[in-house]
DNA sequence: ATTGAGAGTTTTTTT
DNA sequence: AACTCTCAAT
């Protein structure tokens, strides 16, 4: 047991062998809380506390991962159930669906779902919109959801006009779910605290069997979370939370940072530990940090300090547009990656909203550096994935009402607004789900003969899909590709865009076949889409490869590099404007700026434009009031002028002979390539080659994505796939060899 | 019913 | 600028 207490600081020591009682940890950013908890779960188990009776929450997938590998090398193969929030009311839920009016084959909607069946309810309940938007509504629902208020509960504030309108529609969403057996997100909390309240026997069973509860980044909790832990620490009142009120960057879902201030009055024996020892950051960095956060006037005041090395200083830079911060700083890289001083993955460039990547995906891919964008579009968000999934949710839950109109006419099958509209009008009058109704088409004499042959037919292709349904995962999925033809319609496209939704769909039959590999349960459908409903693509952000990383100020709490560049400080955009007018939010801002100095280990560059191009615009900037709250002084200041005035300014320099990136135009937009020595000496590619010509570990080039290796292969002849590694940003990718652009490259022996 | 052109709008962040 | 939505034409 002594392997899991060395080396740490008294501290970290004292919570990591705290076993009974509530305890809150304070942790700052970089102070080794992640090892804390996992040690302390490791330890929980070496003194013999079976996993069965721990429970770790967290609030992303990415966190979960993280410590269940932690976990896992220091004490293998224990069980101890850790996940989010969410997942573990998703799963909760399934045992328990009846209790809160659902079935245990229930659906778990997503934004986008919820916002189709919130659209429906507004339909019923017929409110007037001029207003307000289906978004305003949704949004308060949410917050109300949040704050553990249900549809029978909710009254507005006399007085406020969209308050009355959601006590229309709440109730009205809430029946549109109850009735295809769906919970959103919200509900998936909701749900299990009401569950907790409402069934004192229950609650008493699980808090009994889960008697050492842990909640990471506590901060974030909402009513809902707070609920639940609460209720499940009442007889073993063993909850440990850690978190740090600066890192609160959630606000706006609802999280409540008043759970983590005041958990001393909840638990008044609590035992604190606080981690103020930085062990991530250069002291420039911290005490930047550190100045800037003293300006909020919420929150528990901390003394972060270090022992590392003072560092250089910040730099705070002014580009004179964001073309130049873009190209400006993908060359520093670029020198710093030639001069051998650094890998690109010792790079991450941070901003406020995902839209400002653009512009640093292309200086990067001009210079030729490979890099991956965290969160651009979510794999599982992407239509031909939503659309394939939506076939296998209505299989496992025939009443998902969305997802029937979702796949009814996808593809198109000549089921058109009108003839969905009558059934639906029939499907409300009988009070029947989408399905029936539609089985029932015959009936409704408004359809025409031709309209109701096409639902049979419908009907038809669904009892069939139906049959097959209690398979392996990959099997359905492959059925119904074959069977609906929505694989077929982009076998033979030409366009990239096709393509790509081809191997999307190749890659969810990856997902699918792992899966099985993994699973072996009687219904394997509903742990599918339980599992691909909760999880998005930042999971899969892989700290291994060597690529710079590109992402919003949200998505890299809990992350660190050696090298941050937090780009785009201005009025407007950090803090955004939609935080401007109120302080607690304005605050919320100043801390998302914390977290991202935060993770810069050696050097951090703050910068901003002059100029900054918004939604086709071109717009004068305004410093952020943040940049004044910064120790300048200390600081390394630079304003830069356009470069074509200034012989000074390290101008991009051209790359290396092994990784160039001369540019080629290709009508009117330019095209990066990349050229190593190997393909220099080979004169460029070899001539179009048969897909069986194809190897593992070929060297290729496609006219887009540049160079790659070939990491797999499968099929053969004209169905050949192969997935490529590419060194450019477009990472990897999988392609249909006969249907692809791609040439081999003959390899200097 | 599907397609195309034109108009209008915009997500801040995520389970 | 890019995307979605609406409306008219096929």
């Amino acid at each position: 047991m002594q392997h899991l207490v060395e080396g740490l600081t008294p501290a970290q020591r004292e919570a990591v062998e705290h076993v009974d009682g509530p305890l809150l940890i304070l942790a700052g950013p970089g102070s080794g809380k992640t090892r804390v908890v996992t040690h302390r779960i490791a330890h929980l188990l070496e003194i013999g506390i079976a996993g069965e009776q721990v429970l770790a929450l967290t609030f992303t997938n990415k966190a979960a991962e993280e410590m269940r590998a932690r976990v896992e090398r220091l004490v293998p193969n224990r069980s101890v159930w850790l996940g989010t929030y969410h997942r573990f009311c998703a799963r909760l839920l399934r045992r328990y669906a009846t209790f809160v009016g659902l079935r245990e084959n229930y659906t778990i909607y997503d934004a986008e779902d919820s916002g189709r069946a919130l659209r429906r309810a507004i339909g019923r309940a017929k409110v007037d919109l001029t207003h307000f938007t289906p978004d305003n509504l949704a949004h308060a629902i949410s917050w109300a959801k949040n704050k553990l208020i249900t549809a029978e509960e909710y009254e507005p504030r006399p007085g406020n006009p969209l308050g009355a309108l959601v006590k229309r529609v709440y109730p009205a969403y809430q029946e549109q779910l109850r009735r295809a057996n769906a919970a959103d997100f919200d509900d998936l909390l909701l749900h299990v605290a009401a569950l907790l309240r409402e069934n004192p026997e229950i609650r008493q069973s699980l808090d009994e069997r889960y008697r050492y509860v842990l909640v990471d980044e506590y901060q974030d909790t909402n009513l809902a979370q707070y609920a639940i832990a609460r209720a499940l620490s009442i007889d073993y009142p063993n909850l440990a939370v850690t978190g740090d009120p600066d890192q609160s960057i959630y606000g706006w879902r609802g999280a409540n940072l008043n759970n983590i201030l005041e958990f001393e009055k909840d638990f008044p024996n609590v035992r604190v530990v606080r981690l103020e020892r930085n062990y991530r950051s250069t002291k420039r960095i911290l005490h930047a940090a550190a100045q800037l956060i003293a300006h909020n006037v919420k929150r528990k005041q901390k003394d972060l300090f270090t022992e590392n090395a003072e560092g250089p200083p910040v730099r705070l830079v002014t580009y004179p547009n964001q073309k130049e911060e873009a190209q400006g700083i993908a060359a520093r890289i670029a020198a710093e990656i030639q001069a051998g001083r650094r890998r690109a993955r010792d790079f991450a460039v941070f901003y406020r909203v995902n839209a400002l990547s653009r512009a640093f995906e292309l200086a990067l891919r001009e210079q030729g550096i490979a890099y991956q964008v965290v969160n651009g579009v979510a794999f599982f968000e992407r239509k031909e994935i939503k659309d394939t999934l939506a076939y296998l949710r209505l299989l496992n839950n025939p009443l998902d009402d969305v997802a029937l109109v979702r796949v009814i006419n996808t593809p198109s099958r000549g089921i058109g607004k009108t003839t969905l509209e009558r059934i639906g009008d029939y499907a409300a009058s009988h009070g029947l789900p989408l399905v029936d109704a539609a089985r029932e088409c015959h009936r409704i004499e408004s359809l025409s003969k031709r309209a109701v042959g096409q639902v049979n037919a419908f009907v038809d292709l669904f009892d069939r899909l139906t049959a097959v349904a209690g398979g392996p995962v990959e099997e359905i999925l492959g059925f119904v590709l074959a069977e609906t033809g929505y694989k077929q319609q982009f076998e033979h496209a030409e366009d990239e865009e096709d393509q790509q939704r081809l191997a999307n769909i190749e890659e969810l039959l990856t997902v699918a076949r792992e899966f099985d590999e993994r699973n072996h349960r009687d219904r394997p459908l509903e742990e599918f889409l339980e599992e691909t409903s909760l999880t998005n693509e930042t999971d899969d952000w892989e700290a291994q490869t060597d690529r710079v990383t590109l992402m919003t100020l949200h998505a890299s709490k809990g992350l660190e590099f050696p090298v941050v560049f937090l780009v785009a400080v201005e009025e407007g955009l950090l803090p955004h404007e939609r935080s401007r007018d109120r302080i607690d939010q304005l605050e919320e801002e100043r801390r998302l700026m914390f977290v991202g100095i935060t993770r810069a280990q050696e050097q951090l560059q703050i910068s901003m434009s002059a100029y900054r191009d918004f939604r086709g615009q071109r717009k004068m900037t305004v410093p952020s009031p943040f940049l004044m709250e910064l120790p300048r002084g200390e600081m390394e200041l630079q304003e830069l002028e356009p470069v074509w005035t200034d012989p000074s300014y390290e101008a991009p320099i051209p790359a290396a002979p092994a990784v160039s990136a001369p540019v080629r135009r290709t009508g009117g937009v330019a095209m990066p390539q990349l050229t190593t020595a190997a393909e220099m000496a080979n004169g460029g590619t070899s001539p179009a080659a048969s897909p069986d010509d194809f190897c593992q570990g070929m060297i290729v080039r496609h006219p887009e994505y540049g160079l790659g290796r070939v990491v797999a292969l499968s099929g053969n002849g004209a169905s050949r796939q192969a997935t490529i590694d590419f060194a450019s940003a477009a990472g990897r990718k999988k392609f249909v060899i006969a249907k692809s652009p791609l040439r081999p490259v003959k390899q200097v022996p």
